[in-house]
DNA sequence: AGCTCTTATGAATCATTGA
DNA sequence: GTCAATGATTCATAAGAGC
């Protein structure tokens, strides 16, 4: 790799690196055991054809298994691998790629510690004969070491989360003209709901794809990368991409004060990285969105 | 086999029956293609010790295969198998059997048509240091051919969520509309939203488990097997649950006019299911609440 | 500013057609 | 045959316009 095909953005104290080619080949100059936690979304098997050529599901092991092995050299002994994946229907029956791919990695050496659900609340559209729409993902965590770097305090939320966001869209006068005139139940959980204290998540993830009007479609929302690093890392550690596609994992690393290093074949990648950078106020990026999540 | 070991329970017109003993040898007595659909959630693996004797995982597909060789059999060509089922997590990582179970099922001749995700809503309390609460189990869907009944319709389920659009529409009107009448003003919408369209579910099921008062815990909600029998058979076709347990598929089953097949090897199996028959009124089983579905 | 209505848009999947 | 490209299907979100 060029030096020209470097591009290194800067935040206010942390280096975030966005970086051109296969991560297979640029993560050999990295040495080990530099990364705290590696977020991505490989490209899916015979999607992002034109970049990473279209990878056949029965290839899918193989083109992925010694990428992995640099992942598990890079990364420290207490950090995480975390793997957005969903395996296609092929011929109608679902395909045995991720199934094979999560034993393969095993054998390499990794601890499949859990594995999380998205779920996906606005799905893609469609009716089949044979199945419904798919809406969910598997995020799975692999760990170097049983014992692994989390902070659960990093991502609880609100008790009765899922009501005080449906609620947000009362207004306030609804809600007092409800609790003057009826006095009911309903009016009086919402205040109850607002003192409660903060509860620990499952391993479901309930949110929705962010299908706004951005040319450059993320491969997940936001808030997905957001939280498995809040959850995985501290501040000021190294977050890695590999597969940095629309650049999600980047923003989010960054918003949050770690180091963000991302990686993608694609020319595109780059560019808009630079494009985002804001040397003026010295900032990587656009502040994002507050995440919901179970 | 012997006779008495059978306790046969008759319903209205179908015959529904609850079997002692391994489904690996009472389906013997069983012609070939005779069942229309499997549910079932089979002992997990470390569970269940006093019965099927403590499968360990490490032997849970040997286990396993031989019984999944009987269900090949007796299940009709378009019919389905429905499995729920969730691996353990042993020594701090997901444990890989069913993983391999699927993969070993696929080599005996059956297609891995698709992984629905049951979301448990309350899911069982605690904390780890590595993982969070298990909020979420697997239900494979196996087919013996790529085309099998399936009637999509009869699941169909009013567009939007319930809750969300209910709380929404909770604006000005409903307040204008409560301040002109006395009446409830959940009520007129209600009505508003069951004129709505209906609109197919997705792959993920968003059931509570249920919590009740039966001394038995049921393995999944009365919600689970009813949503798989009313999507996979008609009235009149015959379901099976191999390991029956709490009966739980049988009671979905005959509420639904099927005729339901059970078989465990436990003797309070058989025995709840006679304390459950009521020869008088000629029905087995109490009546249901309705199923909640995604 | 709030709320309501409209509209674009997805890591989808299958059946069909064409090379 | 095998493989690749296209059309039809369809709904939860968020953004945007209008009042």
């Amino acid at each position: 790799m060029n030096a020209p095909e470097l591009a290194y953005l800067r935040a206010s104290t942390l280096d975030s690196e966005a970086l051109l080619g296969d991560c297979l080949d640029v993560l050999q100059r990295y040495p080990d055991q530099c990364i705290d936690l590696i977020v991505t979304s490989p490209p899916y098997a015979d999607q992002r054809a034109t970049t990473y050529g279209g990878i056949k599901p029965d290839d899918y092991v193989d083109w992925f298994l010694p990428r992995a092995a640099q992942f598990l050299r890079v990364l420290k002994p207490g950090g995480s691998f975390v793997l957005n994946i969903k395996e296609k229907a092929v011929h109608g029956e679902r395909h045995t790629y991720v199934l094979e791919l999560i034993l393969a990695l095993r054998k390499q050496g990794w601890l499949w510690t859990e594995e999380y659900v998205w779920h996906k609340k606005n799905c893609y559209p469609g009716k089949w004969p044979n199945r419904f729409r798919d809406a969910w993902e598997r995020c799975l965590h692999f760990t170097r070491n049983r014992q692994f770097k989390m902070n659960q305090d990093a991502v609880r939320v609100p008790m009765g989360d899922w009501a005080q966001t449906r609620l947000k869209s009362l207004g306030k006068n609804d809600v007092v003209r409800y609790d003057s005139q009826v006095g009911n139940a309903f009016a009086k959980n919402i205040a109850n709901w607002q003192g409660r204290a903060l509860a620990y998540p499952t391993n479901v993830l309930h949110l929705a794809t962010e299908c706004s009007n951005k040319q450059h479609s993320a491969a997940y929302p936001l808030a997905l990368p957001q939280w498995f690093i809040k959850l995985l890392t501290g501040e000021g550690d190294v977050v890695l991409d590999p597969f940095a596609g629309s650049g999600t994992t980047l923003q989010a690393a960054i918003e949050l004060g770690r180091r963000a290093i991302g990686i993608d074949i694609a020319q595109e990648f780059v560019d808009r990285c630079r494009e985002k950078l804001n040397p003026v106020q010295g900032r990587l990026l656009e502040p994002g969105k507050s995440y919901v999540v179970d």
